[in-house]
DNA sequence: AACTGTCGTTCCGCCAGCCGGAACACCCGG
DNA sequence: CCGGGTGTTCCGGCTGGCGGAACGACAGTT
């Protein structure tokens, strides 16, 4: 049956299972694993114990629940060191921090949600940290960076699916709302968050776009303390820097 | 044939293709794929093809080479996220944090490697970033706490497979040397770090115990530049708070 | 205590679908 | 043009995934 190509339907019924964690459900049992992916128990059995075998699950030990296990974790890290956008993209965003003393994040996009994975902190000669740290779109200034400039049709997509849920009190969560922030970042050319994500948390966004697609991929972003910069300083001092970097990234580095 | 367990052949090949990323490797070809799990070509289609499908692998468009995909960060994001060590422990970590102005960091210990999984950030009102940076044993604080502290046996293995590879010029890359430092670090009840990984950084690290099992799991650490302080003083200010930090979180928290 | 409802685990016969060899289309360097 | 390297598709053979059913353990209810 199915749609079309040559895959592996042992894989993808294994893969659905993963795709049952996501950031809220605390844990499944095994029945349920069975149920919601639509197997026998037996089945997910077989696959569960798999996975824990090679620590991609895990029993939480008191409450027996399955979870995802550590080596996620290795796969990621590994991802984002062999990344080619990343690595591509190191000496431009650190130069700029350094050059300009601030810190500049870099996310990447990947269905409804971004993912940043690389930090490079400001003047002081700190650690260069790469990280996963996952995040929904609408609160943030990478995430509307990244929504304003992709192509309509999965935009749409996006906006029927998002939950537009509140982390602040000046979180967007109406769409109308949220369309009109996104159709004037596409004539800036940058996206802002003012403090919708966190309070005293301001930031700007520009999207970041693939060479051979012309695609979104990502988006690099400033944050600053409302206490040291205002969203016009801030938008007056980098907003213009930010996305001439972006420009810069998108021409030359891969993806 | 094959050992025990009731497992599934098909996803456990589909996964021993994920573990041939590595940090360093580049990525790699079909051919090169099917020949290191030691399946034909046409699986190796197969899988792969399953993968991207669901972003855990992707094309390279300018080499043609496989390399984790984005939805890999997903994953991890989801785990660090849903973890009852890192909702439990968080709390603690905070509150140490806060009382005494320093910024604390958890890692989980996972086969020959650490992942950092959670930073609080110092006395700042900063944002409570929850990541996944991974890295060797051998030259961090907590990679050296944890060895310190795992059953002799669990340790020999490791210490057969370890690259004593050098990050700064006192990387310790000497067997020997690194035993009596892990003897130290027992004796101690935490370990050091001596600008081991990076110039200028110190940093000591006490380790996290599975209350079930007894064993180690992961380490908590501290570190701090030379120009703030000594590891004189480091070690008198904070080890013994960090231990009891550690056996503090070892007491309560599952896993 | 016995009953009832979960859980995870194991056994087993059946047939879906994984398997790999071979042939294919492609691109590049000689 | 050809030889060696990709990735891709096709196909028959048979492995191993499949789910129903039965089992042992545990927890809550009666």
């Amino acid at each position: 049956m199915s749609g079309k190509a040559n895959i592996s339907e042992s894989l993808a019924k294994g893969l659905a299972i993963l795709d049952l964690f996501g950031v809220e459900d605390a844990g499944f049992t095994l029945s349920e694993i069975a149920a919601r992916v639509g197997i026998s128990k037996t089945s997910a059995h077989r696959y569960v114990t798999t996975y824990c075998e090679q620590d991609y699950l895990a029993r939480d030990p008191r409450s027996g629940l399955y979870r995802l296990g550590v080596r996620t974790l290795a796969l990621a890290q590994s991802m984002i060191e062999t990344s080619e956008l990343v690595r591509g993209l190191r000496p431009f965003v650190d130069e700029a921090a350094a050059r300009h003393g601030i810190h500049i994040d870099v996310a990447l996009l990947s269905r409804d949600a971004v993912y940043l994975v690389y930090r490079r902190d400001s003047a002081d000669t700190r650690v260069f940290r790469s990280f996963s740290y996952a995040s929904s779109l609408h609160y943030l200034a990478a995430g509307k960076a990244a929504m304003a400039f992709m192509e309509p049709r999965a935009l749409a997509g996006i906006m029927s699916r998002l939950q537009l849920t509140a982390k602040t009190d000046r979180t967007i969560t109406d769409k109308a709302v949220l369309e009109a922030e996104l159709a004037e970042a596409r004539e800036l050319g940058y996206a802002k968050n003012n403090e919708e994500s966190l309070p005293g948390l301001i930031a700007i966004g520009a999207p970041l776009f693939s060479l051979r697609t012309g695609e979104v991929v990502g988006a690099v972003s400033f944050d600053s303390s409302t206490a040291t910069y205002s969203m016009q300083e801030l938008e007056r001092l980098f907003a213009g820097y930010l996305v001439e970097l972006a420009k810069k990234i998108s021409a030359v580095v891969s993806l």
